[in-house]
DNA sequence: TTGAAACTGAACTCATCAGTTTACACTATG
DNA sequence: CATAGTGTAAACTGATGAGTTCAGTTTCAA
């Protein structure tokens, strides 16, 4: 990340050797990833590779920082800041879900595991761009419903994290554990009422 | 797992193989512990581990399904299967938040994960001696209060599951992603009575 | 005490993979 | 067309790590 050795990123096939590395490492994760496999995705020779990125480690850093990125900007913007808690959580839910269960985010959410021990940025990146971000969008919501009156709230915090959680109940553990990978609209929105309706029964005015 | 090339279970220094690579493996996970260091850690010649273990991949399973068995042992047997719920949920929360974020809970669920493509009977092990048992055992209680109208469940599944997800609430994602790893007992039993107040919200008679 | 089984240590093979080098080809612009 | 910038293929180095081999040592039971 210092000057010495830094990232070029003019030339022609730059953008190629990127979306290369973005499949190889989302699917096989750092080490299992080669960097000739990487060179054969991206339709681009090894040397070419090296020309840019002058080691393995910088490559996988500038793919996950992308890709953090984007995540946050996917950020949940469809909140109607004026609409009731039941309508606005049904919403959010029905964003969360599917995306938690995601081929994406569970690649993600596997590299930021597996690797923690060689990149601890990259988890905290991860977590303030996904998680957290996601939930800050969520409390401010939720404190407006309380200045309402439609929602009664001591600990917002501890309300959002509870929210963000009950959206995972069933699925989502059997998905990190690559016990399942195909989930019906069924289930998912059985997930979503019951999170809903838990939510509001502890916080519902 | 075939007949071929068979584990050979007896031997002075069987157990202290299994000792070397219970720490190592936890420790490094599975690409990232050498055998060799394994050999060191048991104090046992390379050759020997491998007159036990005809391979590193079989080793590896042999030591995560004894801790499989060792963490099934240790499920909430403590349950009052006549005590009123708000206590009962009480004391498994205590057990099970502590689990979630100890240092071998954490590093399991992180081999599971990280190898869930190149082992994936790993994981489906982990989570039916985990997860399932403990969420099993939840429920044979939840079904007895909710028989003397204690509770009111008409899904046992998603009430258990949902238990132990509000059990997650903040501490555990943080401690997955590597970001905290020290909990004081303030945010751990803060966690805890959220988990049942919102349980008890919703499912409460 | 003796002999077989268990164990050791070190050197070995073999494969994989990060990163380098070289000699050559392409392409765009002045 | 000339030439500089960009890219290629393939062979190379050097490291690491799984699994083997073997000549010699320890342990233990009969």
């Amino acid at each position: 990340m210092n000057d010495v050795a830094a990232i070029v990123r003019t030339g022609r096939k730059f953008d190629q050797v990127l979306a290369g590395a973005r499949q190889v490492f989302l699917a096989d994760g750092f080490e299992g990833a080669s960097v000739d496999d990487i060179a054969k995705a991206a339709g681009v020779s090894k040397a070419t590779l090296y020309s840019y990125f002058p080691d393995k480690r910088l490559l996988f850093m500038e793919v996950t920082s992308i890709e953090c990125s984007r995540m946050a900007d996917r950020a949940l913007d469809l909140i109607d800041e004026a609409a009731p808690p039941r309508e606005v959580l049904t919403i959010a839910a029905g964003q969360i879900v599917p995306f938690l269960l995601s081929d994406f985010a569970q690649q993600c959410f596997r590299i930021c595991v597996a690797e923690r021990d060689r990149f601890p940025e990259l988890g905290q990146a991860f977590y303030a761009n996904g998680p957290e971000m996601g939930r800050e969008r969520l409390k401010e919501y939720l404190s407006k419903a309380v200045a309402r009156g439609e929602l009664i709230i001591d600990d917002l915090d501890m309300a959002a994290e509870q929210f963000s959680e009950l959206c995972k109940a069933k699925l989502w553990m059997r998905a990190a554990f690559g016990i399942q990978n195909e989930f019906s609209d069924d289930e998912v929105s059985n997930v979503i009422n019951n999170a809903v309706e838990t939510f509001m029964a502890r916080y519902g005015a």
